[in-house]
DNA sequence: TAATTATTACCGAACGTTCGTTTATTTATT
DNA sequence: AATAAATAAACGAACGTTCGGTAATAATTA
C-alpha cells in the first residue's frame, strides 16, 4: 500500500524531516509521479497519511474502547490493536511526529489526542471507576501511551513500551 | 544568552526545521555570524545548546534528586527544576525533539533519559522502594514526564505537565 | 598617552546543493 | 484512439555554508 510507505517514512523522520526523495524512494516511484497522485504535495501526503492512521487507531484502538462488552476484553482487544500499530513501540507516533512541526494538523492532532482519552475513559468507567478517577485513569493512561514511546525510541528498547502495554490494564480497569 | 536563543528556536521546530534564518533572527545577528561562533554550523549549534541544557538538567534536576537529605525536599526541588526546565509544560523536551530524527545526538539522549531514570530510581530507593520497584517507578516516572510533555503540546493545554508534576510523590515516594 | 598592530566580532553577498514543484513527454491501460 | 499513469528534465526558492571585508576591541609599542 503506498500510504503506508509513505507513513513509515513520516513516522521515522518527521514532516520537515522527510524529503520528496526519501518518499519517492519509499513509494518506488518518481517525484513527480507522486504529483499525479496527490497534486497537493508533500502536505496532501501527510495529511493523507494522517487521516488513514486515524482511521486505522479508531477501528482497532478506539472502538474496542467503546463498545460494549467486557471492560477486560475490549482493553486487551485495544492494547492489541495499539501493538500493532506502533510496531511494539518502534514506530513513533503521528501525533508526535506531526505535532512538533507547528502546521495544518495541529487540530486534528488535538481532535485525535482528545478521542483516545475520551475512550480510555470510557472503559474506566465501564469497568467502574467514578468519573472523575476514570477521567485522571484516561490521561495518565494516554501519557504513558506517549512516553513510553518517547523513551523506546530514545533508550533504543522495546521495554518501556511493553511494559507500558503490561500497566494499563492495572490503569484503567477497576 | 545566545544559546538560550537558539534553545528555544530547536525547542520549537525540532532539528530539521530549525532554519538558519531562523536561528540568526532568534539570535539578533547575520547567519554568517553565527558561524564565526560555531564554525561546525548548524549541528555544532544543535550539539552546543543540547550540552547545556543537560548540563542545566544535571545540575538542577539530577542533582537534587541524587544527593543526600529528605526524599521529598529532595523530590520537591527536582520538580521545581523540571517545572522551569520546560516552562511549565509550554516548551518540548531536546530529548523528543533531537531523537525523532536519527543523528549525531542518539548517543548522548540515550545517556541522558538513562541518567534521569537512574536519579528517579535512587530517589525511589532512597524513599523506602525496595530496589525492583524503585527502578519500575523511575521508569514510569521518566515516562510520564515525556509522554505529558507530548500531551501539553498536542492539547496545546498545560494541564498534562502539571498534573504530571502531581503524580510524580506518589509514584516515587514511599 | 598616542600610535600601531593583532585579534575578535560582525556583516553583505554569493556559493553550491537540495528542497518542493511544474512542464512536457513517454509508456501503459482500456 | 483516448485516458490514465509514470517519467525525465528542469524550475525558482530556500537551504546550509563560505568568503572577503569592515567595524570594534585588546594588546603592544613608542
Amino acid at each position: 500500500m503506498l500510504i503506508e510507505r509513505l507513513s513509515l517514512v513520516f513516522r521515522e523522520v518527521g514532516y520537515t524531516g522527510a524529503s520528496l526523495g526519501m518518499l519517492a524512494d519509499a513509494a518506488g516511484l518518481q517525484k513527480a509521479s507522486l504529483y499525479h497522485r496527490f497534486p497537493g504535495g508533500k502536505q496532501q501526503m501527510a495529511g493523507q497519511v494522517l487521516d488513514t492512521a486515524l482511521d486505522w487507531f479508531a477501528e482497532n484502538v478506539l472502538r474496542p474502547l467503546e463498545r460494549e462488552g467486557d471492560p477486560r476484553e475490549r482493553l486487551f482487544e485495544a492494547l492489541l490493536g495499539i501493538d500493532g500499530f506502533y510496531a511494539g513501540g518502534a514506530r513513533a507516533c503521528l501525533l508526535n511526529v506531526f505535532g512538533a512541526d507547528e502546521g495544518p494538523f495541529t487540530l486534528r492532532i488535538k481532535d485525535a489526542l482528545n478521542a483516545l482519552i475520551a475512550a480510555f475513559a470510557k472503559l474506566a468507567a465501564d469497568a467502574g471507576q467514578p468519573a472523575e478517577r476514570a477521567g485522571r485513569s484516561a490521561e495518565r493512561a494516554a501519557t504513558m501511551l506517549q512516553g513510553s514511546l518517547v523513551l523506546s525510541r530514545g533508550l533504543g528498547t522495546q521495554t518501556p513500551f511493553r511494559n507500558m502495554l503490561l500497566e494499563l490494564p492495572r490503569e484503567l480497569l477497576k
